[in-house]
DNA sequence: AATGTACCAATCATCCTACAAGTTGGAGTG
DNA sequence: CACTCCAACTTGTAGGATGATTGGTACATT
């Protein structure tokens, strides 16, 4: 075993400490930071190295600077600012079979280990959907849609499948809501939506599985075919 | 349409310019960077600036500066960074169901578009695999198995896919030369590896995604029994 | 009262100099 | 040749100076 001199620089101590308040919570997404001159009396370091580990946070996409008014958090995860980033070269084509994978793999671990408590969310997502569908209102209907489909990830207990999951289903939504104008889309998916959710109640992993590809097979074909 | 008024910062150009530097490939990775006083030059920036820009990528992995000798390219891909530092907070258990999720997904969709070139590739695989299985090589057969999987996974032809892919397998290939241990875990895998090529040989997705499930399966059984 | 103007304070952006500390290679010495 | 030592180069840290942006306040104008 060999000892790497690894002694950390202050930039990185800080930036690290920095880190750590923001995905702990103690400092919200949304809320001010002190200013750099009360964060350099804090840790007790330079204007020049606090700069330099904000800036890392900054370019990260945990916090964001602004002249005159101060540094505000904007992001818990440096995962979700890298994924935007790496997503916004690909084809949506791609993200969806990356979506379509992830759902998949979600659904039938769904059906495995759904508690009480995830049937009855999905239930009440499903009735919500049902309503706009009636209602004709397209964007509650494509928000609880969405709500219905990272219910069932959420169900699959993972936390890391989940976390992949919500960037590539918020990549595609928007898109989704061009798709859905036609009316028909309306039935078919609140139809199909059902159907998973009785194969998620009966832990038949199978089926939700290929209901799952169903539906977003069908997407995808109007995707490419607009 | 609203007008973002977002002026980027100096310190955000120079980063951006270097990143995309890195990414291109233009400054390869291992590579020797030229020193703080020559970029400062080339950019046209203070000391202060350039610096800052410099901390943004080493935060985010892609450069490693030592004091005294000087700075080089770690990493091509921030996203890289971004995911083991999240998959690290991680049980194996949870990136193994993440791994299956994309590796069954790219079974199916290797199917439908593999190239002659791309069958030919993993039958070299194949037999270097049962070589290696003959000469109880383990640690040959551990690196020629994982690119068979690799290589299916670019088969499938989506490049999001295989950027999350590969860390999975990367993440969980060392735990699986623990498990690897077993003589009769040589014989399994290489009779199922010869399955799967035929079902993608011959267009089978649903084969090629059963046949997934199931190695992928035992592999998960042994993870936590042991 | 409503509005426009001038001013001020807080904050981040950029630049500058200076020195500390780690690394390397070569001059000098034995 | 082998060794020591130092100069030069590199990144790390500190502190100060100035500019730019924003938000608020006071005051004059209409």
């Amino acid at each position: 075993m060999l000892k790497k001199t690894k002694r950390l620089t202050l930039v990185e101590q800080v930036a690290s400490q920095i880190e750590h308040l923001i995905e702990s919570g103690h400092w919200e997404v949304g809320m001010k930071i002190p200013s750099e001159a009360k964060l350099m009396e804090t840790f007790d370091v330079s204007r020049n190295t606090l700069r330099e580990a904000i800036k890392a946070l900054v370019h990260a996409g945990l916090l964001e600077s602004k002249q005159g008014k101060g540094t505000i958090v904007r992001s818990s995860s440096a995962l979700s600012v890298a994924l935007d980033r790496r997503m916004e070269k690909m084809s949506l084509v791609d993200t969806f079979e990356v979506r379509l994978a992830l759902e998949q793999k979600a659904a039938a671990l769904a059906a495995e280990r759904r508690t009480a408590a995830d049937l009855k969310q999905l239930e009440t997502y499903i009735e919500n959907s049902i309503e706009a569908a009636k209602q004709r209102d397209m964007d509650a209907f494509i928000k609880t849609d969405l709500l219905f489909h990272k219910a069932i990830v959420q169900a699959a207990d993972n936390p890391l499948l989940y976390e992949l999951y919500e960037h590539m289903a918020d990549a595609v939504s928007s898109s989704i809501s061009d798709m859905m104008q036609v009316d028909s889309m309306f039935n078919y998916e609140a139809g199909i939506h059902r159907e998973l959710l009785d194969a998620i109640r009966n832990q038949d992993s199978e089926k939700a599985t290929t209901y799952v590809n169903e539906y977003i097979t069908v997407l995808m074909q109007r995707l490419e075919t607009r």
